[in-house]
RNA sequence: GGCUAGGUGGCAGAGUGGUUAUGCAGCGGCCUGCAAAGCCGUGGACGCCGGUUCGAUUCCGACCCUAGCCUCCA
């Protein structure tokens, strides 16, 4: 029962093994709250959510911190673009962040530390780093001395001496090297600062998941993760802080790393503006559908976001969900077995093949069709709940899915239609039956007649 | 320029040294008053060129193409 996982520090899967097997400790970054989270924000939200959920299966405890970057001169931008305090802007984001991941069904993490309130371990992190000849001060600034570092560039694998022939961007004058970071850096009057031994100032953003991992999760982690594009500079630079201050202990013995959401296949980004927030997606799609819609890419593959996808994931969990109505009508109710089946978990166990995990829920869906005994739909549909619980789909009632709750202030208007066109269709009057089947259709109500009953569902968009 | 990842059927997307991925769309059928839903069946693929091999989409090498990182970015 091994857990292979790709790990970006060896560029292989290598099965997994903890530390500590009775504590699993995982860290990832999360975000920066100056703005509403975009889908391409959402994906290592949800994939590592995944990750979390599969371990918790395999080992008693897995602690899970994602962090809230609630220090950054982006938020002081945001702050001031929009003549409110710093405070505010970070809280109010903080509080959508949390929203639009819930809806997606991201659980919350164990811990989300605030990096606002570990400033006095990152500079206990930057005075060490100072001591061990690591890093230094320069004009109220503090710089990470890569040079210092013979591992630096490891995880990304870049050489330092290479990039500097081909440096082209400005370096500051007081940097030993043009690759040198900043772990502190002065600040002036709007901008949010702390007293330190370096004079008022505020920390470098590298430094905030060394120090948030170190406080919580201790020197040596099992995972780290985070998107692709973090690689290099800011888990390099977190490697480095992290190994520096801790004697050369190792940081995170795994590394993860998911791909990007792209639009017409190019990466989605603030600066290229051509991203889709959840906050507005959530107004015309269930956050069920993004889910499903971000877990049929493998979480390293790239992910290209359109309509369609969305309309096809849309479709699928339609079709799921009609299945187990349909089902439930002559076999049900059914409730979830207690555990996964192993065949979904194998998938899931080879580094999270989500896309695989999503066959054999159709495989389920099919057999569960079709099954005419009710013992056996009843363990199909356990199975195929259970799976679907533990990856986050399929988590409400087919009732709530298609909107056909008795609660719905129309429903009972709608059901007096249907049985009026069935009583027309008894006595064989077709013309008013689709004339009837007309008027529900433009009410945005679907009919699906079988074995006797007809049911229906509210019609998307 | 350096580094990284990838190029699979109409689309999305796994996987494999020789045997059906899966889903959507298409086609044929069952069911239906007709549809819808569901079920059954079905065609269609591995960027290009070499090499290794009895055999390569799968391994190796070159090439072409795409994306990403090298500056804040999930």
């Amino acid at each position: 029962m091994t857990i292979l996982l790709y790990n970006t520090l060896h560029r292989e899967k290598q099965a997994f093994e903890p530390i500590n097997p009775q504590r699993v400790t995982l860290y990832v970054c999360g975000p920066t709250v100056y703005n509403y989270a975009h889908i391409g924000n959402a994906r290592p939200a949800v994939v590592f959510d995944l990750l979390r959920r599969v371990l918790r299966l395999h080992y008693p405890e897995v602690v899970y911190a994602r962090n809230i970057t609630d220090v950054d001169d982006k938020i002081n931008a945001s702050a001031a673009e929009q003549g409110v305090p710093i405070s505010e802007v970070s809280a109010r984001y903080t509080r959508a962040y949390l929203e639009d991941m819930g809806s997606l069904g991201v659980e919350p993490p164990t811990l989300a530390p605030h990096a606002t309130e570990h400033i006095d371990q990152m500079i206990s992190m930057i005075e060490r780093l100072i001591e061990a000849g690591h890093a230094y001060a320069a004009e109220g600034h503090v710089l990470f001395n890569i040079e210092s570092y013979a591992q630096y560039g490891g995880l990304s694998r870049r050489d330092m001496r290479e990039m500097v022939a081909g440096a082209r961007v400005e370096v500051a004058p007081y940097k030993k090297h043009p690759g040198d970071f900043v772990l502190w850096k002065p600040s002036t009057d709007p901008q949010p600062g702390w007293d330190s031994p370096w004079g008022w100032g505020r920390p470098g953003w590298h430094l905030e998941c060394s120090a948030m991992a170190e406080t919580h999760l201790g020197e040596t982690i099992d995972i780290h993760g985070g998107g692709q594009d973090l690689i290099f500079p800011h888990h390099e630079n977190e490697i480095a802080q992290s190994v520096c201050s801790h004697g050369g202990k190792p940081f995170a013995r795994f590394w993860m790393h998911n791909g990007f959401v792209t639009m017409d296949k190019r990466k989605m980004s603030k600066s290229e503006g051509n991203t889709f927030l959840v906050h507005d997606l959530l107004e015309h799609w269930p956050g069920e559908v993004m889910r499903y819609l971000l877990l049929t890419a493998h979480y390293r593959q790239p992910l290209d976001w359109s309509e369609h996808e969305l309309q096809r994931a849309r479709r699928t969990l339609d079709r799921l969900y009609g299945v187990l109505r349909t089902a439930a009508d002559t076999h049900g109710p059914f409730s979830p077995a207690e555990r996964p089946s192993e065949a979904f978990l194998e998938t899931l166990r080879d580094d999270l093949n989500t896309p695989l995990a999503l066959a054999e829920f159709n495989r389920l869906a099919r057999e569960l069709a079709r099954a005419e005994q009710r013992e056996q739909a009843q363990q199909l549909a356990a199975e195929l709940l259970a799976n679907a619980r533990l990856i986050g789909l399929l988590q409400q009632s087919p009732e709530a899915w298609f909107g056909t709750q008795s609660a719905d202030p129309d429903a009972a208007a709608i059901e007096d239609l249907i049985e009026q066109r069935n009583a027309a269709r008894a006595a064989r009057d077709f013309a008013t039956a689709d004339r009837l089947r007309d008027e529900l259709t433009a009410m945005g109500v679907l009919l699906e007649d079988g074995d006797g009953t007809t049911r229906w569902r509210r019609q998307e968009n």
